[in-house]
DNA sequence: GCCACATTCATGCGATTGCATCAAGTTTGA
DNA sequence: TCAAACTTGATGCAATCGCATGAATGTGGC
C-alpha cells in the first residue's frame, strides 16, 4: 500500500495528453516524493513551533532573526537589500518592508551607498545585535528539540549534505 | 571557519544567566543546527518554485492540492475540517477559509455530520478530483526538478526516514 | 552627450495568515 | 434533568505575503 501522504496521482495518466510541455511529464519516483513530503511538513512543524515560541517569549518573528544575523555577519558593510534577499530567499518586496520594520525598531540604520545611488546598505546597530542575541536562546531551544531531539549529527550532517544542491539551484 | 548561513551565536554566552528557564540553556550542535537551516532553505526553494509553477499554469495554489489531495484518499465518508488541520498541519482558522474556496470553486461539498451536529463533513466532489488532476502534472514537475534532480532515490528515502520522528512530535 | 534599456528599491493592492474570540452542539457529573 | 465544561468550526482583525508596477539611478551604444 502507499504511504498515507503520498501525493502521487493515480489518474494522471488520463490527464497527460501526447503534446503536453516535455516539462509536465516529468514524474518524480515515489522516494523523491516522500522526501518532498517530508520537507514540506517537517519545515511546517518547524516553522511553526519556532514562531510560536518566539511569540509566547515576546520576540519578533523569525524573519527577524533570519534578517540580523546576515546583516551581523555582513558587519560594518553592511547589505544591500538584494542581498539580503539573495540569503533569505524571501520576495524582494517583503525584505523592504521586513527593513522598514526593523529600521522603526532601531535594529538597524540605511545607509546611501558610495558607488550606486540606487542603493542603500543597511547595517545592523548594537541594538539589532542585542535583539538577535536575546531570540537566539528561544530559536535554539526549538532547533534543538524539533530536530536535535530527533536526529542524531551524523543523520544531522547528511540532510545538511543531500539538500545543499536543491538550496543552490536557484533554476526558476 | 563556520558555515556562510551558521546562525550560531558567538556572543550568546554574554546573554546567558545563571537561572534562565531550563528550556532556554539547550544548545543545538552545528550538525543539528545545518540540518535546520538546511530544512528551511530547501523548503524555501521547494515552495515558492511549486507556487510559482501552479500560478503560471493558471492553476490554484499549493494548499488546494494538499486538501484536495486529502479528500481525494478520504473518499466519499468524507473528512472533518479538523481532521483535514492535522493532516495538512495549518491552523484551524485556514483550513475553515480554505474550504470556503473550495467550495465556491465547486471542488467540494458540505455534508452535515450524522452523528455530530457540530461537525460537519467535507466531501471533494468531480470537479474537485479534476482540478487535483490538472495540478498534478505541474506539480509532479516541480517536485522532480527540485528534489529529483539532485537526489537520488537512496538518499531521498533516508531524508524521509530521517525526518519522520521531526514530523511525528507533535509537542508544544 | 544623449537616449534606450537594465537595475535597485519602494509601494499599492488583493490574498492569505495566525490569533483571539464567538456561537452552536455535545459530554459530563451531580 | 440541568448546568458547567469541552469541542467544533466560523469570523473579526491586524500583520504579512507575493505580484505588479513605479520612481530613481546607472549602463552602454551611437
Amino acid at each position: 500500500m502507499a504511504k498515507a501522504t503520498d501525493p502521487k496521482s493515480n489518474d494522471d495518466a488520463p490527464t497527460r495528453r501526447a503534446n503536453d510541455a516535455a516539462a509536465a511529464t516529468r514524474r518524480p519516483s515515489d522516494a523523491v516524493t516522500a522526501a518532498w513530503i517530508a520537507l514540506m511538513r517537517a519545515q511546517q512543524v518547524a516553522m511553526r513551533r519556532a514562531e510560536r515560541a518566539l511569540r509566547r517569549a515576546e520576540l519578533p518573528a523569525y524573519g527577524w532573526y533570519d534578517a540580523l544575523w546576515e546583516l551581523e555577519k555582513a558587519g560594518e558593510d553592511g547589505l544591500r537589500i538584494g542581498e539580503i534577499e539573495q540569503q533569505m530567499l524571501v520576495a524582494q518586496s517583503n525584505v523592504s518592508r521586513l527593513v522598514d520594520r526593523l529600521e522603526a525598531a532601531s535594529c538597524i540604520v540605511r545607509r546611501p551607498c558610495p558607488t550606486d545611488g540606487r542603493a542603500q546598505l543597511i547595517v545592523i546597530t548594537d541594538a539589532g545585535r542585542a535583539v538577535r542575541a536575546r531570540m537566539w536562546p528561544i530559536y535554539a531551544e526549538v532547533i534543538q528539540s524539533v530536530v536535535g531531539d530527533h536526529v542524531n549529527d551524523a543523520d544531522a550532517s547528511l540532510i545538511a549534505a543531500i539538500l545543499a544542491p536543491v538550496i543552490a539551484d536557484r533554476g526558476d
